[in-house]
DNA sequence: TTGGATACTTTCCTAAAAGTTAGTACCATT
DNA sequence: AATGGTACTAACTTTTAGGAAAGTATCCAA
């Protein structure tokens, strides 16, 4: 498996590719709580500890270039947006629940018990 | 799910422990190749294309602390030291495939092809 | 006219990950 | 006496992810 460029970067193998898609701290947390319901940014910002406004709308919006969840506006005020993910976003669920099982398994294996 | 802590780290949940263990440029690809054979760190080195010797160092010997990699120093000169992998290390293999595979699956949604 | 609500944007900053370059120990061979 | 092979280690720099704090636009209600 060679090198590879997209978009002006370049990524040394598939996994390289997957995880600047779905991975850092944010976009696994975003997308499992889509997957059940539509939410707007200020239920997401409240549903998901510590993150910032900033990051939020970050990946957001690269959720969103990269095609995984859908942002609708509503033209009124106080503003409205709605978050929704999409097919291509629901391929990613099963991936999560993989690594977040295998975290749990990890974090078992060490004698972490959180809830 | 909430934080949790572990060796001084905060973690917001099980994905990120995983990932702290196998995530970053370089652990999956020593995982990746360490899973068919015993290795040698200058062959590692030679099949892994871009990196350093440094962080060949500091990945394996994080590997090896998380109980992923063996290390065998043999006593003789120059040194030879063999790197294999572990039963707990052989549990992250088919987490690595599932990812690689979702990579492979969107880098052809996005018509790249590498190989 | 002040404040609240919503969904941001902007700027500045820090810490961690990763990269670059150079050097080391050991002995065997030439 | 110099060279080469192996597996490192150390010092330093760059890059990236993420965080903190403040500012913005709009309209309405008090």
């Amino acid at each position: 498996m060679p090198d590879f460029i997209y978009n002006n970067k370049v990524y040394y193998n598939p996994v390289e590719f997957a995880m600047d898609r779905i991975g850092g701290t944010w976009k696994m947390p975003i997308l499992w709580r889509l997957k059940e319901r539509v939410f707007r940014f200020g239920e997401l910002k409240k549903d998901i500890p510590h993150i910032t406004d900033k990051m939020l709308t970050s990946q957001l919006r690269q959720l969103e270039a990269d095609g995984f969840i859908h942002r609708k506006v509503y033209a009124i005020v106080p503003p409205k947006v709605e978050y929704s993910i999409t097919d291509k976003g629901r391929t990613a669920i099963p991936i999560i629940e993989t690594i977040r099982n295998y975290g749990l398994e990890l974090m078992e294996g060490e004698g972490i018990k959180s809830k």
